[in-house]
DNA sequence: CGATTTTCATTTGTCTGACATTTGTGCTTG
DNA sequence: CAAGCACAAATGTCAGACAAATGAAAATCG
C-alpha cells in the first residue's frame, strides 16, 4: 500500500483509496487486522489524524469496523446485506430528491424491476411471504389509517413480493427502488388516489401470487403502475391550470 | 442540528449523522454551505478534529464536498448518478465477493433484471447503442483478444443494451448488477466458454433489438443465462471431481 | 481612471503532543 | 485457585499551531 507524494488530493483521501484497493483486491480480507493507526500513520508518514480520517471515510462505507481497548483496531468488516440495503436506500434516495427526476422515469423504473421478480416469485413464494402480504392488505383497509402508516404498509407489501423471490442479491438491488421510491411516490399520489382500488389491486396480486401465476402479477403490476401515473398526471394538470 | 450527550456512540458518527439527516430531510438543501469546521465545533461543543471527521464520513459518501480558502467550505453536494454509480459498483462488488453469493444467485439476479430492461429497450434504443453494440461484437470477434479485453467489451455491451432504455434511474439500478457482476461472471467461466457462442447470442440480440421484438430479446438473454450457468456448473462438477 | 499587483483575512489541510476511555492480559494476593 | 488489580495497548477526544489555498479588498502603477 503505497500512496503519491506528487498527487494534489487530500493525504487521507488517497489513504483511504490505497486501504480500499487493498480490501476490493483481497490484499486485506474480511476480519483482518489493519496496523494501529500509530503505525498506519508511520507507514505512510503522515499524521494520526491524517490516518483516522482516513479511517472514518471507510468506516462510512462499511468497510471496516473499529473497536477500542488492548486487542481493539480496525478490522476489515464483512459487508452485509442489511448494511448494503441502508446505504442503497439512502443513495437512491438522495439521487431521487436532487436530480429533478421526473416522476414518469422514477415510476417506470420501479415497476420494471419489480415485474422482474414476478416470475421467481410465483415460484418460490412461501406461505410466511402471503400470510405478511394479506395482513397488509387488512391493514391498509382500515378505515382510520393514517396516510403514512398506509404508505408504510404499502412499502412492506411491496417488499414481501420482492422477498419472495428468494433471491438475496435481487432484494438488495430492489431495496433501493422500493424503499426510496415508493414513498416519494405515496407523497405526491396519496391525496388522490383510491385506497380501495389500491387494496383491490393487492389483493388481486396476492391471489396471483398464491395460484403461482406469474404472467397474471405481471398485468396486474403493470395496471397498478397505469393507475399510479395516472393519478399523478391528474396531480400535475390540476396544478398547471392554476 | 443536535446530538444526544448520552449516546455511547463515537461523536463524529454523530455528528455525521445530524448533518445526514438535516441534507436529507431538506434542512440543508444542494449547494448550502455549511458553517465552517470551527463554527460546527463550537456548536456541537467538541473540537475541530472530531468535526473534520464527520465531514470525512460525509464526504466518503458523496454527500458533501469541500473547497479550501477564503470562500471555501463544506457545500452539500449534488449527488450526480456518476457518482451513484460509483459506489452502486464498489458496494456490489464488495457484497458479493464477501458472502459467499453463490454464482446461480448472482446470475438469476443479474439476468432478471437486464431482462426487465428488454422491452423498454426494444422502445427506446437509439442507433448509437445498436452502434455501439455491434462495434463490441466486433471487437469481441478478434481472435487475438485477450480474456480481460473480452471481459470489457462484454460489460459495455451488456451496458449499452441497459442504457438504451433511456431510464437513468434504471441504468443507476443495473449499473451495480452488469459492472459488478459481469466480471465475476466472466472470471468463473472465461477458461471454459465459447466465445463464438456468446458472439453469435450477442449478435441475435443486438438484431431483435434492432426489429424492437422485446419478446425475442428476453428469449436470448434467457439462453445467454443457461449457457453461462451450464459451463459455472461443468466447472464446478470438475472441480469436485478432482 | 483603469488595470495590475499586493496584501490580507478566511478556511481547509496537516502536524504535534497530550489526555481520556476502553479492554484484554497477566500478575498479585487472599 | 479465584478474585481483584495494575498495566499496556489501542481508539476517542482535545487544544493549539502552522501551512496552503483562495477570493476579496487595498494599494500601486501606467
Amino acid at each position: 500500500m503505497k500512496i503519491d507524494p506528487n498527487s494534489t488530493a487530500d493525504l487521507s483521501a488517497q489513504i483511504a483509496s490505497a486501504i480500499r484497493d487493498a480490501i476490493v483486491s483481497g490484499e486485506l480480507i474480511v476480519d483482518a487486522r489493519l496496523p494501529s493507526e500509530a503505525e498506519l500513520a508511520d507507514q505512510f508518514q503522515v499524521s494520526r489524524p491524517t490516518v483516522r480520517e482516513a479511517l472514518k471515510r471507510l468506516a462510512a462505507q462499511s468497510l471496516i469496523r473499529t473497536q477500542r481497548g488492548a486487542t481493539g483496531g480496525a478490522f476489515v468488516n464483512r459487508l452485509s446485506f442489511e448494511e448494503a440495503y441502508g446505504q442503497q436506500i439512502t443513495t437512491s434516495t438522495l439521487l431521487l430528491s436532487m436530480n429533478e427526476v421526473s416522476f414518469d422515469v422514477a415510476c417506470e423504473a420501479r415497476y420494471a424491476m419489480e415485474r422482474a421478480c414476478a416470475p421467481l416469485s410465483a415460484k418460490r413464494r412461501t406461505g410466511d411471504q402471503l400470510a405478511t402480504m394479506r395482513a397488509e392488505i387488512h391493514r391498509q383497509s382500515q378505515p382510520g389509517l393514517s396516510d403514512e402508516a398506509f404508505c408504510a404498509s404499502d412499502v412492506t407489501f411491496h417488499r414481501a413480493l420482492v422477498d419472495g423471490a428468494g433471491n438475496p442479491v435481487l432484494s438488495y438491488q430492489l431495496a433501493g427502488a422500493v424503499e426510496a421510491m415508493q414513498p416519494l411516490m405515496n407523497m405526491i399520489t396519496f391525496s388522490e388516489r383510491s385506497r380501495e382500488r389500491i387494496v383491490a389491486l393487492h389483493t388481486a396480486i396476492t391471489d396471483a401470487l398464491e395460484a403461482r401465476n406469474p404472467a397474471q402479477i405481471e398485468a396486474l403490476l403493470a395496471d397498478l403502475e397505469a393507475y399510479t401515473l395516472k393519478i399523478a398526471h391528474e396531480i400535475a394538470a390540476r396544478r398547471r391550470a392554476k
